[in-house]
DNA sequence: TTAAATGCAAAGGGTTTGCACCGGA
DNA sequence: TCCGGTGCAAACCCTTTGCATTTAA
């Protein structure tokens, strides 16, 4: 038995990543943790920041490598923000997009159904399967269109 | 009259500038006479690059500001591409979308029209206003999708 | 004349790389 | 034992900033 609290699909990595010849750490173990507290999105960088308090040793290369391999396991997506920026999508968050108004600045979520209705629209007429989580969306909110 | 071979709307950016209480300058004109030829998508790196080419005295920082300058005019509108890099529309290329096939890396425009479907999509469910052409959507293209 | 713009150099920020050493399996 | 991982430092790339100097108007 595992003595880890932690929650699907988090309590696997170590098997998964040792049947795939690799290697369990400490370190790795460490960004799991703190990957499976943080539902949702997170940028490199955030994801440093948040080992480094719980192991103050961390090293950022060992963090971005670590993450590559659990995007291999499909464990975490990359994705980009409003400015470009890389940030991970953490599972298992449902599959969704993300709006983000230039005028205000909020950002909101695009929940399934009404991320499949742009799905729909592309593929429709170009057959293009969309990746309605790789970026986020940009343009303006339902207010700041009205008061424009 | 004016000596110049540039095209709407570049012909009139001195006046504009001048308008504004800024100023004309042979970088300035560097840089638009290469926006007047780049119709589509320029990174700044790359038009420092094609500045050089006609000016190798060419600094970055003055095209950066030069930039930033136009985008306040309207002449160019940043964006990001596939990998979240910022990249500078020009115009008056015609309002449009980007996809971008992440498996066979192939890009391709998402005219007016399509672009619209999507706009609207999101304009029923969030009364959201897209602005199509800030950010490349990222997915699987007919023929990828179809050959997994 | 005078404020805007330039050139230069340096910093910046997040991410990646090279390489010797370490340590899981 | 062996190869994957780590730590460290340096490189990287594109972009931004500070500041003295130049120059358009």
């Amino acid at each position: 038995m595992r003595m880890t609290a932690l929650p699907p699909p988090w309590d696997s990595v170590d098997d998964r990543l040792r049947a795939r010849g690799l290697r369990w750490t400490p370190q790795r173990a460490t960004v799991i943790e703190v990957l499976a507290e943080a539902d949702g999105h997170v940028s490199g960088a955030e994801l440093v920041e948040r080992c480094r308090l719980r192991d103050p040793s961390t090293i950022p290369s060992t963090v971005y490598r670590t993450l590559d391999v659990l995007e291999e396991l499909g464990l975490v997506r990359h994705g980009h923000g409003p400015d470009g920026r890389e940030e991970f999508h953490v599972r298992p968050v449902e599959e969704h997009g993300h709006l983000h108004c230039a005028e205000c600045g909020n950002s909101w979520e695009l929940g399934n159904e009404r991320a499949a209705a742009v799905a729909d629209a592309l593929r429709a007429t170009d057959g293009f399967e969309i990746d309605i989580g790789h970026v986020t969306l940009v343009g303006r909110c339902r207010d700041c269109a009205a008061g424009a």
